[in-house]
DNA sequence: TGGAAATTGTGATTTAATTAACAATATTTT
DNA sequence: AAAATATTGTTAATTAAATCACAATTTCCA
């Protein structure tokens, strides 16, 4: 039984809300706050939350902790997941930096470059291997999750050593589409393509 | 007639994939062909461009360049659009340099910060200028769409001031959701819950 | 206590997106 | 030049996602 897309990247976005309400002490959140927090109504949320299983208390709205406890346990089943960064220019940086110490179920514990001038950095903890040794790295510290920032003309490359290496969740950023085996997940991410559908939607107005 | 949304996003992708074939010296590509360039397969891409209403010469494939310039049409229709950065941090800084002299017809003019070391410095040639400018600058520039890469808890406070200052087009990369009007168009990205979406899959595989 | 009101959970319906199916047409082969 | 093949464009069918509609339940309050 696995859950839609869509439902499992709402189910993110809500536990980041309820995450916010805990810490604001609100113990109960109805549906349509929940929905008026997102972009989305109220049968949505409720449709999510079937999804998962959980069932509120009537009419008091759902259990802010008890939703997050069962969010979480779909999102962080298991052990959690090690997850690298390939390519430390501008964009893998910023990235790091960001997500390191974020969400503890998700701990990026390498970063790879062929830069030398990178190689041994410490960027927020986490140290830069040299790319070549990424398949012993990857391996020695099960990492299977990989966030590819490298330039454009290595992402090709550098995503068949990750396959190899027996990666099993991909990001990418770069702006070619990778190829991969089914049974690897791939998320692309481009954000040329988003900013020029931004901009087409602001020259031809939807409705 | 504006188009279906994943549409616009894959004639975009599609465009870039055009543009290399050029390079290549390519000067016609078969539906399949592009269809494998991306996740995707031919049907769809014949769809997508029965969409924008470009028909091929029967069985030679589309012309590239022709093909080209039909979603360019399309997607630059009318004249370029400006752009601003708003917060020149990590992140800030990486989409601008990358951005910048990427696509002719979107062009960065400008980023805010309130940070004081950041007003008045220089990246890949855009001016940072104080955020208390920004509506006085936007409108001067005629700016219609911000790259919004501030820290979340002054997202909803530089959203109101975009919409306030006539922002059309927003992409937001803060992780919390922001409300705009109906008329401005929104694309939200959030790689928390897209590295979330990656460990719910990699840990429980479809099919 | 007995409505009235609020809210959830879910079957049924609608809408949007994708995929299948195939006729039409151009090209190649024999 | 007839038959076989490859490819497009599009209608129809399917699938996936979102929304509607409403019964069931709980709470409120007169
Ligand atoms: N910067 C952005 O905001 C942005 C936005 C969208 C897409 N991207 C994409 O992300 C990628 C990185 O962008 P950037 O701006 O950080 O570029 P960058 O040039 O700053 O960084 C690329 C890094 O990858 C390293 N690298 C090159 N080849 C490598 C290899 N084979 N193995 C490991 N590392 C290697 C380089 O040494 C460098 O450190 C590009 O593909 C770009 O298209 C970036
Ligand atoms: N760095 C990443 O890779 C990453 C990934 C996902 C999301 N984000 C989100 O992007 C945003 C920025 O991330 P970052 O890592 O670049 O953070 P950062 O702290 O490096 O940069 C934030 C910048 O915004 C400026 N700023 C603060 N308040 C402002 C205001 N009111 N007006 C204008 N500028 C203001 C700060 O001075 C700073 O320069 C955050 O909301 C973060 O959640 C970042």
């Amino acid at each position: 039984m696995t859950l839609p897309e869509r439902t499992v990247e709402r189910l993110s976005e809500y536990r980041r809300s309820l995450l916010q309400c805990l810490e604001e002490g609100k113990t109960h959140i109805f549906s349509h706050e929940l929905a008026g927090l997102h972009h989305n109504t109220a049968v949505q949320v409720r449709r999510d939350i079937m999804f998962i299983g959980y069932t509120s208390m009537q009419r008091k709205g759902y259990d802010v902790r008890e939703l997050i406890d069962v969010i979480g346990d779909i999102l962080d089943s298991g052990k959690g997941l090690n997850v690298a960064v390939i390519g430390i220019g501008n964009l893998g940086r910023a990235v790091t930096t960001y997500f390191v110490g974020k969400r503890s179920k998700l701990n990026i514990i390498a970063t790879f470059d062929v830069d030398t001038t990178k190689i041994d950095r410490v960027i927020s903890g986490v140290k830069c291997y040299p790319i070549n040794r990424m398949k012993e790295i990857v391996e020695a510290n099960n990492i299977s999750i990989a966030i590819v920032t490298v330039p454009a003309d290595s992402a090709a490359e550098v995503t068949a050593q990750l396959v190899e290496a027996g990666i099993m969740g991909l990001m990418n950023f770069t702006t070619v589409p990778l190829n991969v085996p089914d049974e690897v997940y791939l998320d692309e991410y481009d954000m040329i393509t988003s900013l020029e559908k931004v901009a087409y939607f602001v020259k031809s107005p939807r409705n």
